[in-house]
DNA sequence: TATGAATGAGTTTTCATTCAT
DNA sequence: CATGAATGAAAACTCATTCAT
């Protein structure tokens, strides 16, 4: 049942900076942050120009709001694929890439990751709130899991933090390869079947006892 | 006697062109396409505004110059990486990594790399190239050599195509992440030192017979 | 209270396209297309030089604008004058050189035909419309009439197209010499005098019976 | 028999002036003095650009010495034209008109025309030389001339200078048509012929004995 | 003299931002 | 709050002019 009271074709004010971000997102991955139009963002939006000045101040703050909108998200993804999952340390890792290949394929991240990469030189705040408060968290949870497990004999010797980047890498891949070669019409990737082999792959390059890997 | 100091005109017509290349390929990396300036651009070149138009008829003639002119290098040192290999396929794929590793690290490919994935969706036909004349060819040659290597029994079964991304990602990410992150000041990664250990888990994880592996 | 002084905004969307136009037009004569400054003509219709962008897509399009817009008032003026009189063949010609040198003497037009002239070359679209839509009807009307007369015995005979340059090249003389050499203190033509004149002449001289003329 | 000594591949540099101004000539009947090209003036007249300011100060200087140069030639074509032709005033004049229409139509000086129409705002001292040294004269010797011819009771009463304009504008009119018309495939005028039957025309209609002309 | 690469001032055009409505 | 016409500060690009060769 719809609610009621407002009519549909009137949308609530309370949603207009989200539809503004929501659109931004779209016309940054597209054009990049110098190369992205306010009238773009307006006519994606349903609004007006000014109407964007009323809830935004500058074309910057627009741009922080996007890139700082996708890090908690990001960040609760990651908790939440940690979490959620118990057992063993190979079934541990199964669900967590197993999520996140799913997350970056469906979610924005994907496109706010290309943004990131693209921006970082003239928004240098901003990549280093995504490396503060998303990247390096999740990369030193996932380096200390891997230490954890090396403590513990189940993993190899070798440096935590570059096996996290080995195990994480391909599904950088899959997405900017998604961002930046599909769209010309490159052979895509399938990213879970992607994830899913190199788990199994890394999985048996790091268990100290790799026959027990299906 | 001499008039000392710089002389106000230059003559070096030969030299100019890469000059600017030069330039404008450090200015692109660091503000992207749209937001590099020509002055930013000649002022590095050491020459006038005006005198890049000698050479280049639009700020987008030298965009393309730039990244057109980093494909054949590329090309040519992936090339060389798979030729000056010999011997078995462990040692041919160490060489080949660490070859890439001290490439990527060395070269303004990394820069490139950058620049293309961040333009790609603006200069559609400039990440074409880069696809079709570099990028395709490389994984199509590591897609075949593992395949190859698979079909004489050296190898795991597995799609041979993701298994070259689990191969590669990680110097893609290495890459990225000296050039997003490191410049904010973050934890940087030793490139050779991550490709070395990640081949020998890549192999550990893909060589059907794995205790061989070191 | 209201605030006093010129407010920094306008909206006249309504109006502005006019009123560049006229500016504009003012600007094109004076200068020709290639020294026209934009500068000059926001000056002139009192606007900025980006509001000028709101109305036209390039300098290119106002000079269209300017030479087009002027065709069809032009060419009615040339019907009506035609279309207003009647009677004998003298006295139509008299009311319509008469009404034409009061057209080119007041309006715009003297200018437009400078204008025309000068950028015929880079312009040739403009050549052409101007040609086709005002002045060869206009010559073929005249043409037509006077082959009519001819026909009828009240002409000598003689090339009819030849007949209405002799006709009206004394007008555009008397419009190029205001626009040439009056501006630098030249002594200035009665355009009206002389064409009024210059029918009876014209008619003296291609009449049958030229005994009959006033 | 070729003179001997200079090859004939190298030019003579005395000629270098006259050569350039050619070349002006032609770029700025077909561009207007502030389209043309210093580029395009130096290639017409096979001439570096900088070779150009061993001759000419500025742009400015080429296009009056263009338009300069041709002020003399026609005076004294005009001169001789008069001068050469002797007998009654109809005879004369048949041989002045007749003698313009052949010299607009096969000398520069229509292309001069166009430009001194289009420049004469942006070059006043340089319309004033042509009006001055040229077309007030030729304007004043042809009113005198019918002046006298009234005084003698040959012609009839009317504005001697007006009678002079009804004369010559044809010529105008035609070589402007040239100019302007023909280019884009307007149906040209014959201009001796149209000359030669405005000529009679004129006489007739100016003349106080009609009935004596051809 | 002659060349043409180089300069830099000037012009068109774009677009984030402002503000009258 | 919302609109979108208007502003004005860039920034790409042109080309007359200069000058090292």
């Amino acid at each position: 049942m719809l609610p009621t009271g407002e009519p549909k074709f009137k949308r609530r004010k309370a949603d207009r900076p989200e539809e503004i971000v929501a659109a931004a997102l779209e016309v940054f991955t597209d054009k990049g942050f110098a190369a992205a139009r306010l009238d773009d963002i307006a006519a994606g939006a349903g609004v007006s120009k000014g109407a964007i000045y009323l809830y935004f101040a500058t074309k910057e703050d627009i741009f922080r709001a996007v890139v700082e909108q996708n890090v908690a998200p990001n960040l609760d993804l990651v908790r939440q694929a940690v979490a959620s999952h118990q057992g063993s340390f190979p079934a541990l890792l199964r669900g967590l890439i197993g999520g996140l290949s799913h997350v970056v394929d469906e979610s924005p991240a994907g496109a706010i990751v290309k943004i990131v990469i693209g921006e970082a030189r003239n928004f240098p705040e901003l990549a280093r709130v995504w490396h503060d408060r998303l990247v390096a968290p999740a990369l030193a949870a996932m380096s200390g899991a891997i230490a954890a497990a090396q403590a513990r004999g189940e993993l190899r010797a070798g440096d935590s933090r570059q096996y996290a980047v080995s195990l994480v890498a391909p599904l950088l891949m899959g997405v900017l390869w998604r961002e930046t070669f599909t769209p010309i019409g490159a052979e895509p990737f399938d990213i879970p079947a992607l994830a899913e082999q190199h788990v199994e792959l890394w999985l048996r390059g790091v268990l100290a006892e790799p026959e027990a890997v299906r």
